[in-house]
DNA sequence: ATAGGGTTAG
């Protein structure tokens, strides 16, 4: 009887942590019949219970471990005030824990006001439970509380209170809990420092996490993990890979879930060799792929360029969920294979798999890149009467990117005046970057007005805006933007091209001279521009504005970063050249130009991509007019 | 006994 019982407690929940066994704790894994007898007689101990109970708090306690549902802590929690041993305060903040465990958090709360006497751990469980539940206001109120009791707190309630500074972007908040960290001499530990380095980073202030994590002496694992995190999301990846080879030279493996975060930072960066090598490392350490990691593989394979690799996992991989197959979705839409993209679909309801609003965004950016607007447009209502997925401003903005690329200006404006979300900086951007695309001045003006509504200080929306009208040949209102610019004083930010070489990413701006090997570069471009000229490349300087600077030129052309990098990669490596390019930058016509014609002339691939973007670069492939 | 780090779009 025991023994089936016991089984079946184990089989039904695998996921159970193995726990030591205790024959008697195995009395709970039973019992429907018993919440019933507990429910009626709630002070009584059921049969099975009083033959082997005694008032031995040890029982209890494997009793509250092996506890596997509510209705199990409560009638333990009455059998434990029957039997007096509330008073127990190993037993009650087990009890107040299980609670916790089972997001109980009132039932906890209850307890813990009642509690006669609080020790630490009470605190901190009470504290990191409503922490992980999300009931920020109590966190805070029971740290107040706890601080206010005067008592020293300990090292297992502070993360907890980080965590939520971090979660709340409390910096204000989390500056304070630093001070009480520092004030009681805790800034030692490492749990509260990787803590409140993470904290800081995902507030934005990634310097100040930065100074606290070269403070720390002792960096265990999660310290650096947080800290490569922290690079890869805010833009510097690079950085992360360095931390990574650092952690590593320190002597600290990697587990599972840091090499998720430098897989993710991997694929931020793009860099394909980078990529192989940590594939390698994975598989080296046999850690499996899971959902999560797998999924980042599949991610990284893809923006470091190649689809069929990021496929191969996908294939192999035998437990996927939704982000896995938006994932794998997404990167067919930047790769150009809208069609591909739009096959997965189907597939996903057969392994039931429930697409949600991230999978729509992912389909009908797929549309829109491979120009599908008849599947766009199908895909869009399917979400909404089939799913019942209301679109958001993303969905309206692929729409508005489907509708504008393919000529349907007005269906697409149309779009964005009746739709009732809020409308935003990508949406009217989309609608810009159309009207650049198919010459409508009226309408760009429109959208321009609105961008600069929203954001009146970008510098981009002038630039824009300006060179639709200098391809319009609006000379006068283009002159109008500049001075409108020169008012507000404010500068073309700049743009910067990175390229993979050399085992490495190396980065330019435009006019750089700062690489080492910027003499060669420059000479080769010179030389290249001549060879390219006889094949009938003609330079490109329409976009007078793109290129204030009179400084970058090189004879007659512009030292764009792109042109330098696409060079940089033509000089170092022998195969194809992937470009990453700053978020949001466009290539202009005239670099366009030149990668057409250097992957001819020079029969090198060229990929182009900003964060999430690719366009490869061939003669007859490239059908994205002048704007990418 | 109680604590910190991970995946998709934009």
């Amino acid at each position: 009887m025991f023994k089936l019982k016991n089984q079946r407690l184990f089989t039904a929940n695998p996921s159970l942590k193995p726990q030591k066994f205790c024959s008697v704790a195995c009395a709970l894994s039973i019992s429907d019949d018993d919440h019933q007898f507990y429910k009626q007689k709630p002070p009584i101990l059921s049969p099975q219970l009083q033959e082997t109970s005694n008032l031995d708090p040890k029982f209890y306690l494997s009793a509250l471990i092996n506890c596997k549902n509510l209705q199990q802590i409560k009638s333990l929690h009455t059998q434990l005030s029957v039997n007096g041993l509330l008073n127990d305060s190993f037993l009650i903040n087990k009890l107040l824990y299980v609670y916790v465990r089972y997001n109980a958090l009132d039932d906890a709360h209850n307890l813990f006001d009642k509690m006669p006497e609080r020790n630490p751990v009470s605190w901190s469980v009470m504290v990191g439970g409503f922490a992980k539940a999300g009931r920020y206001m109590k966190c805070f109120d029971t740290f107040r509380e706890y601080i206010r009791s005067g008592q020293q707190p300990d090292v297992y309630t502070l993360p907890s209170v980080i965590r939520v500074c971090r979660d709340t972007q409390n910096l204000k908040m989390g500056r304070v809990v630093h001070h009480i960290v520092h004030k009681f001499g805790l800034h030692m530990n490492t749990f509260i420092c990787a803590a409140l380095v993470d904290m800081y980073a995902k507030c934005g202030v990634i310097d100040d996490a930065r100074k606290l994590f070269d403070k720390m002496t002792d960096k265990d694992l999660t310290t650096w993990t947080v800290m490569m995190g922290a690079y890869a999301a805010s833009g510097n990846p690079n950085e992360s890979l360095v931390l990574f080879d650092q952690m590593q030279e320190h002597g600290v493996v990697p587990d599972k879930i840091s090499m998720v975060t430098i897989v993710n930072a991997c694929a931020k960066l793009g860099a394909m060799n980078k990529a192989k090598v940590i594939h390698d490392l994975i598989q080296k350490q046999n850690h499996s792929l899971d959902m999560i990691l797998g999924t980042a593989v599949i991610d990284m394979y893809a923006k470091c360029g190649s689809i069929d690799f990021a496929r191969e996992i996908f294939d192999k991989m035998r437990e996927k969920n939704v982000i896995t197959w938006s994932t794998m979705i997404a990167a067919y839409g930047y790769h150009g294979q809208g069609q591909k993209a739009l096959d997965l679909f189907p597939l996903m309801s057969k392994n039931r798999i429930k697409p949600n609003n991230v999978t729509f965004v992912s389909l009908l950016y797929a549309c829109s890149h491979s120009g599908l607007v008849q599947e766009g447009l199908k895909i869009f209502s399917l979400m909404q009467e089939k799913f019942f997925i209301k679109p958001d401003v993303k969905h309206y903005t692929c729409m508005v990117d489907l509708l504008g690329r393919a000529g349907k200006l007005d269906q697409a404006f149309n779009m964005i005046e009746n739709m009732t979300v809020e409308k935003d900086v990508g949406l009217w951007s989309a609608l810009l970057s159309a009207c650049r695309m198919h010459n409508h001045v009226e309408m760009a003006q429109k959208a321009a007005e609105s961008l600069l509504e929203i954001q009146p200080h970008n510098p981009s929306h002038y630039v824009m805006l300006s060179n639709i009208y200098a391809k319009a040949g609006k000379w006068e209102n283009m002159a109008k933007i500049r001075v409108q610019m020169t008012n507000k004083n404010l500068k073309k930010t700049p743009g910067f091209t990175w390229v993979e070489a050399q085992n490495s990413v190396h980065k330019f701006s435009s006019g750089d001279h700062s690489h080492c090997e910027s003499k060669e570069i420059y000479e080769r471009l010179k030389s290249l521009i001549e060879k390219l000229e006889v094949s009938g490349y003609v330079p490109d300087t329409e976009f007078v504005l793109h290129d204030v600077n009179e400084e970058l030129k090189l004879g007659n052309l512009y030292a764009h970063s792109e042109k330098l990098a696409v060079v940089y990669g033509l000089i170092s490596t022998p195969e194809r050249t992937t470009i990453r390019m700053t978020k949001n930058l466009r290539v202009c016509g005239d670099c366009h130009t030149f990668m057409k014609f250097v992957s001819v002339v020079e029969q090198r691939e060229i990929i182009v991509r900003d964060a999430k973007r690719f366009h490869h670069v061939r003669e007859g492939v490239c059908s994205c007019g002048d704007y990418w």
